[in-house]
RNA sequence: GCCCCCAUCGUCUAGCCAGGUCCAGGACACCAGCCUUUCAAGCUGGCGACACGGGUUCGAAUCCCGUUGGGGGUACCA
């Protein structure tokens, strides 16, 4: 037995082989051993753009995990930088969110709500000595960085300020100098266990004594995911990959701040076809985009959760409930995963098929209006639209495929009829089929069926010389369901009107062939 | 440059932590067949991987070291 699902608190969602390695961080040790209770996670995007999807995916690991031990899923958006950030940005990741089925129990809150807190953690961290004033410019630092590199050193900063000359602080802050805030790293290298990847340990010699307060008095992002953590009492970070780095800054920050150390998660990047992170310029990256192509949200969050973790059975199409009972720490993957668009067509069509009914209209919604198709009756849509399900990868495919059935009278492609065109005898054996649909009592699949049967037989033909064009008739198309589940659906008046339409239409084309080349 | 992380079919992954049951299992894609009035779907079969090199061991995809490759970070961005 690896996982443990009984578990809940900062300690040991972990398995404990796990748990048992030592640890540098005495708070983490501590959470790590038998804590039980419900997890406190977090999201916090910043409304800078598009839900990524490895944000979605983020997310949708901790919607996971906080449904299968319990607990909350707060939500606060990171809107610290003010010029990069906008409501309309904010209000579009809530959306993609809500569309996702990912709802936060707390929240969202906003990061930039914080500011004063923050400043005033900056305040006590410096009166505790665990943060000084550092009175270099960022250029002075810059220069200092390049000359150090160029003498083949690595620079760090941990230098001059750090420990001043007792009076040189106050005689620069009444000059009117401008100082940053910097936070004042411990002398020894940081470890911690990463529940998904295990000990990671970070050498003193890498870490800089980084800002917490600008010299404009604003605090740095560092400063504030910390506060803003402790403050919404989180008990596991699980963010991406690219946070690695900051997770040594931050657990020091904690324990200055004397709060408890959350447990961390790194989670694996996603990659686009050409291995390098997935963006925009190598194709769709953002929930909002496989919203507008027709995805279902049920299909990518469960795409998106299979992308780094598996169940471990040979399970792939799971509910959202079989998904949070089999969700486990220690089955995530530690590598980053290519993402396949192939794959989430594919997993997209096994919602389109699988999922009630309902569920495909009322997605479908702004696709079929799109068509032009929000005024439709409602009966015969929901007929139609369950015909091709099937069929569609996408529901923007699904409108595509149905419109035809709302249609008055129908265009066809010559190149698609030339078949039919090169037999004369086509356009009158349409007709007459067109007058036994009208004379039928009864319409539907067998009824329809049988007097085509019947009219194929009368004429010595074999039913597909009808069937084929029938289906051009009704839905202008060489493909399709079943040809008499398309009439059934299509209507008896409406088949009536689109096969004498479409016997026209041959005959004209016909005459036309006929005076080009005699 | 330096620091951190990762490495099984083209892609997502199971197996690895507790070495033998693995000439490596599943899925997507691809190919073929079946089904069929068409197209899908479905079903059946095929193709296809333990990055490389050293150890440890009776035995390694599994443990250790190195190499190579990939990713992340290196800001008074988040």
């Amino acid at each position: 037995m690896r996982a443990s699902n009984s578990i809940v608190h900062p300690a040991s969602i972990i398995d404990p082989a796990r748990a048992a390695t030592p640890h540098l961080n005495p708070e983490v040790q501590i959470m790590s051993s038998h804590s039980v209770g419900p997890v406190r996670v977090r999201f916090p995007p910043s409304p800078t753009g598009f839900l990524h999807v490895g944000g979605a995916r983020t997310a949708i690991y901790n919607d996971l995990l906080r449904h299968h031990h319990g607990g909350s899923f707060v939500l606060r958006i990171e809107d610290t930088d003010r010029q990069r950030s906008d409501q309309a940005m904010t209000r579009q990741i809530l959306s993609a969110l809500q569309w996702l089925g990912i709802q936060h129990d707390e929240g969202p809150f906003l990061q930039s709500d914080n500011v004063e807190k923050h400043r005033q953690a900056a305040m006590r961290l410096l009166d505790e000595g665990k943060a000084y004033h550092c009175f270099h410019g960022q250029e002075e630092v810059e220069a200092m960085r390049t000359a150090a590199l160029s003498r083949g050193e690595n620079f760090q900063y941990r230098t001059y300020f750090r420990e001043p000359a007792s009076d040189e602080v106050s005689r620069r802050i009444a000059a009117g100098e401008a100082y940053a805030i910097r936070f004042r790293m411990p002398k020894e290298a940081v470890s911690f266990h990463d529940v998904v990847r295990g000990d990671v340990s970070f050498p003193a010699e890498g870490l800089d004594d980084f800002i917490i307060l600008r010299s404009d008095g604003t605090p740095t992002y560092h400063l504030s995911v910390v506060c803003d953590d402790i403050e919404h009492r989180v008990s596991h970070i699980f963010r991406g990959e690219d946070h690695v780095s900051n997770t040594p800054k931050h657990i020091p920050l904690f324990e200055a701040l004397g709060a408890p150390v959350p447990v961390f998660g790194h989670l694996p990047m996603i990659m686009g076809p050409n291995k390098k992170r997935l963006s925009k310029r190598t194709g769709a990256a953002s929930v909002e985009e496989f919203r507008d192509q027709g995805i279902l949200p049920q299909a990518l969050y469960n795409y998106l959760a299979l992308l780094g973790w598996s169940p471990g059975d040979d399970r792939e199409v799971m509910s959202r409930q079989e998904m949070v009972d089999a969700i486990s720490i220690d089955r995530l993957v530690t590598s980053s995963a290519v993402f396949d668009y192939d794959k989430l067509a594919w997993m997209n069509a096994q919602y389109m098929s699988g999922e009630p009914l309902e569920q495909i209209l009322h997605h479908a919604k702004p696709f079929l209006a799109a068509q032009g198709l929000s005024e439709v009756e409602p009966q015969r849509l929901a007929a139609v639209v369950d015909l091709y399900r099937q069929r569609a990868h996408n529901l923007k495919e699904l409108a595509q495929f149905i419109e035809p059935f709302f249609q008055e009278q129908l265009t066809y492609d010559p190149e698609l009829c030339k078949k039919f065109l090169k037999d004369p005898a086509i356009p009158g054996l349409v007709d007459s089929l067109a007058e036994r649909y009208g004379a039928l009592d009864t319409f539907d699949i067998e009824s329809t069926e049988a007097a085509l049967r019947q009219l194929a037989t009368e004429q010595e033909i074999k039913p597909g010389v009808l069937i084929h064009p029938t289906r051009m008739a009704l839905t202008a198309s060489k493909a399709g369901p079943p040809l008499f589940d398309v009439v059934a659906a299509m209507g008896q008046a409406e088949s009536q009107r689109h096969l004498h339409h479409f016997a026209n239409y041959l005959r004209q084309a016909q005459d036309v062939a006929e005076v080009a080349n005699p």
